[in-house]
DNA sequence: ACCGTACTTCCATGACTTTGGAAGTAGTGT
DNA sequence: ACACTACTTCCAAAGTCATGGAAGTACGGT
């Protein structure tokens, strides 16, 4: 109907929710697709499914909650979607999360 | 046996693992605790759930989630429990979290 | 028009989470 | 010893989440 019905949803960057974000966020698969993303400018679905083995429909699922939470951005580019981390609108509204959570080491860091 | 026993768990500072710290930060109720925790140096149990109007049982149940993962210490003091949140331990392990989450508005900030 | 690739949605299943009343444990004052 | 306060644990019900195969949608090439 309108461009809204053709584009993929996205919370506007007022709307996104922290407590949202660390839900979405507290889960090693999506923890993962964000580091992931920090290092990788922008890439797509299968790039990501394909780094942490997992099914289509799995990696589908984790990539929308991370996109309705407004972690992610995805950018319809042919039969491909683009993903990207919203660490612009991240840092505007929460300033120092996304450095503080990317730059943390897997877990047994400076010991 | 020793004083482990006799002492409330918590884990080490290097067992704080990122994903399960934002996955207990991921609850409208904790992360309210956490908020109140960094304003409040230390208190007890009832305040807590006072504050925050929810049955005895069910705040426990939380902040037992929160000193699990590592995000805040209980200390008894006579019957009660004294709360701290674990501050210099997070920030030592996910340096700027913390900061970033707490010192973020309830969600429509700057506008 | 048809096919292949890329991705999403549907759906069932099992696992985990949250809630809160009731019962239990543990210090403290008398 | 007894009662009181502070908190924890038990338990069951209800809800939410993660997984992945199968089916569906959409774009691009031929």
């Amino acid at each position: 109907m309108d461009v809204v019905a053709r584009t993929i949803h996205h919370p506007a960057t007022t709307g996104i929710d922290l407590a949202s974000v660390l839900r979405v966020l507290g889960d090693p698969v999506r923890l993962e697709i964000v580091r992931l993303l920090a290092t990788l400018d922008e890439c797509t679905c299968s790039t990501i499914q394909a780094h942490l083995d997992i099914p289509t429909s799995t990696g589908s699922y984790h990539l929308r909650l991370l996109r309705e939470a407004g972690v992610t951005r995805t950018r319809a580019s042919g039969t491909e979607r683009r993903i990207s981390l919203r660490r612009d609108d991240l840092d505007e509204r929460f300033p120092g999360l996304v450095a503080s959570i990317v730059g943390a080491g897997n877990g047994d860091g400076p010991g």
